[in-house]
DNA sequence: ACCAGAGTATGGTCTGACCATATACCTGCC
DNA sequence: GGCAGGTATATGGTCAGACCATACTCTGGT
């Protein structure tokens, strides 16, 4: 027996993909969908929250063009809850989440040495890391630093992936930091890391990323 | 204004931890937990539904130790759906995911060449693979055997991701094989790559992927 | 022309009811 | 005593209707 809502989502993805409907379009109201499809309201809505949990569309009450379901972009909030309550859940290790990252920012890394583009924001990280006040802070531009080398490498999915597994990962980044006591090691990795970027050296590249993220994590890679 | 299925959800989430909740345990049911919280069942079902999207729960009706919320451990759905609206969309774009999948298989083919372990699975994959009738019944096995390579790495979280990879490109692949034609080349490319596995090369291994996928789609790569 | 207040469409929430389902329990037969 | 079948019950699934909060839109007065 399928559920009534879960009948709605497909009818209401079969309608995006039909009328070819975009970031930014709305979707009928609540009411006039349940009339539509001759179902509650209730499930109606239970169907958008599904969707907006995967990050398709974001509800907004009030009258006007910007209320109601407006189809958007955000796959990185869901992807973050996801892989917060499997950590919290103990379906994921943190160690796997730590070798996932590894594998993007070796990837990403060797992406962005080859576009060689957007040196200036990680410069900017860097500098907003040298003057950071705590570790908090520090992971704070520390996590801005790498998820710019992912975005730097043009992939959005890939780049969503990184600042979820980032934020997933938030509070063990601010404990190694604190445990490492001295930041300057790892300042100095991401010299090295920012000059093989702009040095077009991909190898050099994906060698001090590794090296950095052995430093951080140590035993976990 | 936060709404009271967020809150709920909040709530629901800080029990898991503190209890220890895991696996298999259950919540109380709807009605005892709107009861708890001071909140309408609505509320309650929504926060629910979100975490069943997430895949951390599966509801049942009825009576009995299996009836009521479960808290269960299934990644795969909600990365799959994710990935499927977000290329409905076009916030994503094929070649990302493309990209992606080339990142991770040529990660995991290394790990698993490393480890040196599953090969048992990949062989018969391949057979059927051969024996297949169909571009469709092709993909289906061409499927199981990269998703088995992932499986082989050891790492849940890649593995997770590539099965949601593979299921939302399924369309595409299927389109590519019958655009090749041929599997020949295809199956030789799988057996390079077993190979590789089997001996423990995984820079080898790591290139056949890269080399079976430049084939499987030209242009993206 | 402008501003204030009424009107209204929208999502958010609650209540209470009823249905569907699957187990637990009780009853009666053997 | 044990087993078969029916009944009670707990649980999720769904609906209808009501009310609230919000934010735009329109109207009317100045």
């Amino acid at each position: 027996m399928t559920r009534k809502f879960e009948d709605v989502l497909a009818q209401i993805e079969r309608r995006i993909a039909e009328d070819g409907l975009t970031v930014g379009d709305r979707l009928p109201g609540e009411r006039q969908l349940a009339e539509q499809l001759r179902v509650g309201r209730s499930s109606v809505r239970e169907a958008l929250r599904v969707l907006e949990t995967l990050g398709v569309l974001s509800s907004q009450a009030g009258r006007g063009p910007d209320a109601g379901a407006v189809l958007t972009a955000r796959p990185d909030s869901p992807l973050t809850d996801l892989l917060r309550l499997h950590l919290g859940l103990s379906n994921l290790e943190l160690s796997e989440v730590v070798d996932t990252r590894l594998m993007i920012e070796r990837w990403a890394v060797a992406r962005a040495a080859q576009a060689g583009a957007g040196t200036g924001e990680l410069a900017a990280a860097l500098a907003r890391m040298d003057a950071a006040d705590g570790a908090e802070e520090f992971v704070e531009h520390d996590t801005a630093f790498h998820c710019a080398i992912a975005e730097a490498s043009g992939n959005r999915l890939i780049a969503a992936i990184m600042r979820s597994l980032r934020d997933s990962m938030r509070r063990y980044a601010v404990e190694a930091v604190e445990r490492l006591g001295d930041t300057a090691e790892l300042r100095a990795d991401h010299r090295r890391i920012l000059a093989a970027i702009d040095d077009g050296d991909s190898a050099e590249a994906a060698a001090a990323v590794t090296d950095h993220l052995a430093r951080a994590y140590p035993g976990h890679v």
